[in-house]
DNA sequence: ATAATTAACATGTAAATGCATCTAAAATGA
DNA sequence: TCATTTTAGATGCATTTACATGTTAATTAT
């Protein structure tokens, strides 16, 4: 049985583990010259999408805000990342679409961002920072 | 041995699991008329520190951008949440100090972020949220 | 000692965020 | 069917962010 205080430490190692791997991994990619990695996940959820995907689910996927996504998926339009087509059958909306540029773009960030990932989740282990975690589960 | 794909998937499951329970805090904090969590992240560590500190030391505890925690501070020195004297033997730095009336708001804070850090480590236990990062360990 | 470099913090400015609001199109229901 | 409500998405506007740069003080090197 795992009591209050260990959720709460539990918490702390987690954000702390994923607050440090993200703020490392964005500088390396904008220093690259890349987007920020909200960028990469509409761009990740749009690949996984043959289909395609309306904005407000994406939007809901993510927690974004309703307002900053609409100009988040404008911004990466205008970048040829994706592109909006009008739903079928629902004259409100929109279908999302990543592009060839947009998977060319994704490919190129993920070689930067999965070093981070490697490297970060092997030095939060190393450093015993899923202790906390761990500790729930006696 | 765990393998590349251990990592990112215990990444995957890191960062959802702590985006989904930030943002449901931070909107109930919002929606209660409080702050959002960096503020109160830096009240804590504050409180924490008896002496005070100087802002570049928890600008990068808190890893913010230099100029962004250095507005912040000015805006939460403006609500009286801490005072900023001048640094005693550094003529160019200032230290930072928690107020009573920061750390009366501090604790109204944490009275919310307490109750969805519970609810949220609990949920993503019993999702299996955690799974990934356990099998680092095998 | 003094000149050059580095460090701490502030600020100008352009871009991003988020709340409130708007428009147009479904869905609901009387 | 026609009026009401709800939903999708865009946009005006005030606040916030972050890069670049400025200012002042400490540190280092000559």
């Amino acid at each position: 049985m795992s009591g209050f205080e260990e959720r709460e430490a539990a918490w702390i190692a987690l954000n702390q583990t994923r607050t440090r791997l993200f703020s490392r991994a964005e500088r390396a990619l904008v220093a690259a010259g890349f987007p920020r990695l909200h960028w990469y996940d509409v761009l990740w959820e749009l690949e996984r999408a043959p289909d395609g995907l309306r904005p407000k689910q994406l939007e809901q996927q993510l927690l974004f805000d309703q307002s900053s996504f609409s100009r988040q998926v404008a911004r990466m339009a205008e970048d040829g990342l994706l592109t909006r087509h009008a739903a079928a059958g629902d004259g409100r909306g929109k279908v999302l679409r990543i592009t060839d540029e947009g998977r060319t773009l994704r490919r190129q960030m993920w070689d930067i961002y999965r070093k981070h990932i490697d490297e970060g989740i092997a030095e939060a282990q190393k450093l015993g920072a899923f202790a906390p975690i761990l500790n729930l589960n006696d």
